[in-house]
DNA sequence: GTCTTATATAACAAGACTCTTATATGATAT
DNA sequence: ATATCATATAAGAGTCTTGTTATATAAGAC
């Protein structure tokens, strides 16, 4: 999976929204997301398996609770990725005005 | 699908940096991913379909053709999540400096 | 050691995605 | 009107994803 495929996915960008602001206890982000959507400690911990695995997030142990914090370079592909498609954007429309000056 | 989930595939951000640079016709679009990614004149069709129904892309009829280019508004529903993700991890790290200084 | 708590993994089912081939639509040329 | 070109759609197959339940692992408490 690409970094966007992960992010496809709603439980896992809520998962990195709530250990983007520090670390959490895995235990309290399944309280959350349970919550909020209803599925069971088992597929939040494959959530957390993906986005460890795919350099999102990483972990910690900590006594028996283990640690998930975000890990900001995976985000950093997607932002370089909009940036690229913003600037050809950007560059057409710059044309576009230039023609339009052009004519006028 | 969410804005995440349509630019997972690759093909379709293949399409969108197209696409992105000005209008191309359908066809055009057709002949590079197929040579890239030995796939079909039907898949790419499909593809283009997602984009334009998420609003991604937008179409207009020239003759016979279909221009495509894409529409930036769906990228900044992106931009803006990263954008709140760098902030919140932003913040974190900023209360671990403000820490360390504290300490030393 | 045994029990409990916290978390991960295995195996599998259901559904979503992304292709393929075959066919339809719609514009242009003759 | 018919043929052709450009593109879209339909139906179906295979694969990938995301859940579920059941179970394993590993740390800490007693």
């Amino acid at each position: 999976m690409n970094a966007f495929a992960i992010l496809g996915d709603q439980v896992r960008r809520r998962i990195l929204e709530l250990i983007s602001s520090g670390e959490k206890r895995a235990g309290d982000v399944v309280e959350v997301i349970q919550e909020e959507f209803g599925i069971t400690q088992a597929a939040v911990s494959q959530h957390l398996r993906v986005l460890r695995e795919s350099g999102f997030a990483t972990v910690r142990q900590q006594g028996a609770a283990r640690l998930y914090c975000i890990e900001n370079k995976a985000l950093t592909e997607l932002d370089n990725w909009l940036e690229r498609m913003r600037g050809n954007w950007q560059t057409h429309l710059d044309k576009l005005d230039a023609e339009i000056k052009k004519e006028s």
